[in-house]
DNA sequence: CTAGACCTTACAGCTAGGGTAAGGTCAATG
DNA sequence: CATTGACCTTACCCTAGCTGTAAGGTCTAG
């Protein structure tokens, strides 16, 4: 399987595979004569972890710790366990944040006349020098 | 008043104020006979009103509309309002994917029993090559 | 034989700055 | 007067996670 074909199969672009075969992520696969990248059916199961992972929102290097506990037979689901609840904990922290920036955002857009005239209670908030909410 | 106190009095690093004129979004400070850079306070004003736009969720060249129309004397406020509308969809969007990614997250970790056995739902869910939920 | 659809590498660019180096300047101290 | 330390300057590379583009090789169909 050349690497449009996985690239199909998986959801990643050939950019995506290729960038990730070159810092390492995932294991290089052999090359045909013409130095074509030959994928197989193992490669599909890595790179469709890797893409599921990343949609869940971990990075690279945590994706890195995932495949290897995915990887080792060995692993203690206690250690996934904790992978997991820190994302969840960033996760909620960033939502936290977005929260806060929408609620200040709406209150000022309640107090924008929104016409044709200059004076807008918004540009007037950015504008002020002091540091009121956020 | 050199870079380090307007740095100080508008919260930005001297990092960013540099950058911030070098990238044009500011305008540039004179310079003293030495080439330290000398500010005053309509340089305080702007920088200010960029970390409140910055804290705000928008980004540079988002930035750059909003100094536009704080400048403009001429501005009707309904495009200010449009922008910071489209501002509050953008973190609404953000929010419900993050929300998303969390409720994802949170089952399955409800279905890790979280010790030193290898078995885990949430590998098991990230190997699956399905794509169900997200 | 040639067009087009693949494949390869390598380099540059994006966001929004941060880190570090090498050097100039200034005020205070010994 | 020399030096120390705290500033200031520019210039360059680094980050994450790719995407775009260039320049070239390969393969298949017409």
């Amino acid at each position: 399987m050349k690497i449009s074909e996985i690239a199909k199969q998986t959801g990643l672009s050939t950019k995506t595979i290729r960038y990730y075969e070159r810092i390492g992520l995932v294991d290089s696969p052999p090359r045909q004569d013409n130095g074509y990248r030959e994928y197989a059916a193992a490669h599909v199961q890595q790179l469709g972890f890797l893409r599921h992972a990343r949609q869940f929102g971990f990075s690279i290097e945590e994706c890195r710790e995932l495949l290897n506990l995915w990887a080792n037979p060995n692993r203690r689901s206690a250690e996934v366990c904790s992978l997991v609840t820190d994302k969840v904990r960033d996760i909620e922290k960033h939502i936290r944040e977005l929260r806060n920036m929408k609620k200040v955002l709406t209150e000022l857009l309640a107090k924008c006349p929104g016409d044709d005239n200059p004076e807008c209670a918004i540009i007037d908030q950015l504008a002020l020098n002091k540091d009121e909410s956020l």
